[in-house]
DNA sequence: GTAGGTGCAAAGATTTTGCAGTGCT
DNA sequence: AGCACTGCAAAATCTTTGCACCTAC
């Protein structure tokens, strides 16, 4: 039972890294939240493991994603946030008015990417593809998104 | 000659802010930049007047942005990217590999974007919107995007 | 047993804020 | 002349890094 690794186990020591409890809480994470910022992926692993340290999460996640088991995006303000790889791939929409983030497949951006394509000879990740814009319950309660003023497009 | 102010001026005076040199410079560098980070434009603006404070960039960047002159994006890491509002809408497409920023007409987008006002009520940001991806010439010279590894999609 | 991994704390990087002096209107 | 704006410096965030101890293999 030496090496009886789960799948997820199995990606990183196919690159020599070792399997230990903060990296599956990692993981779990990731995988439970949906998506999820650091400190949201922290708080998660703590409420099973308190001792666990930011930076553990921090280059845990760092690991994972060179693993290929979870990966980025930058959704808005300085907040990065993980998912898990194997699901579908899928565009993020953020609400600016709730924060929520919502998923579509990606195959609904694929005009647009084949477009780039081809005009452009430009390769998309669509994973990391990021579209802001307002939620419909957003719209229908009136919000403009950012709370200041006017936001022109 | 009171009210002799340009046009970006006048968007200030609208909403009850003064017209001064350190906007005007931030403005400038917004415009003549076509994107930059805070710190790409407080170069900018420093090379007219050295004395200028970052957070003077800052609150500048803010007022005109509320004010309908400028918006940001969020490209890779956590580099906010303010460009000028009144040229045409584009999307940014960001490039892994060289981090360089293109842009694209937003009509490119039009199908991609109907489709998520159709399917999901979900009203888009259109200059916010921003795609990660990797550019013709780093496909060719065979970059990965990210150094680390695999990056799937 | 050994090298990689973790926790802790300090260092970095980036953005925000308080305050007194300055300049736009 | 009044009050918003600026510059400076300190505070607040968020992320990374160094180091000694611990643990997976």
């Amino acid at each position: 039972m030496a090496t009886a690794a789960a799948p997820w186990g199995e990606a990183l020591r196919a690159h020599g890294y070792r399997i230990t409890p903060q990296r599956q809480f990692v993981f779990e994470a990731v995988t439970d939240l949906g998506h999820g910022t650091p400190e949201e992926i922290l708080a998660w692993v703590q409420s099973r493991s308190p001792g666990v340290n930011l930076s553990t999460v921090y280059r845990a996640l760092e690991v994972l994603e060179e693993v290929g088991l979870v990966t980025h995006a930058h959704l808005g303000h300085g907040a990065p946030t993980y998912h898990e790889v194997d699901d579908e791939v899928h565009v993020h929409l953020v609400c600016a008015g709730c924060q929520e983030i919502d998923s579509v497949p990606a195959q609904m951006a694929q005009g647009f990417i084949d477009a780039l394509e081809r005009d452009r000879g430009f390769s998309t990740d669509i994973g990391h593809m990021t579209v802001q814009g307002l939620c419909r319950r957003c719209r229908a309660a009136g919000k403009s998104g950012r709370p200041r003023g006017v936001d022109r497009t």
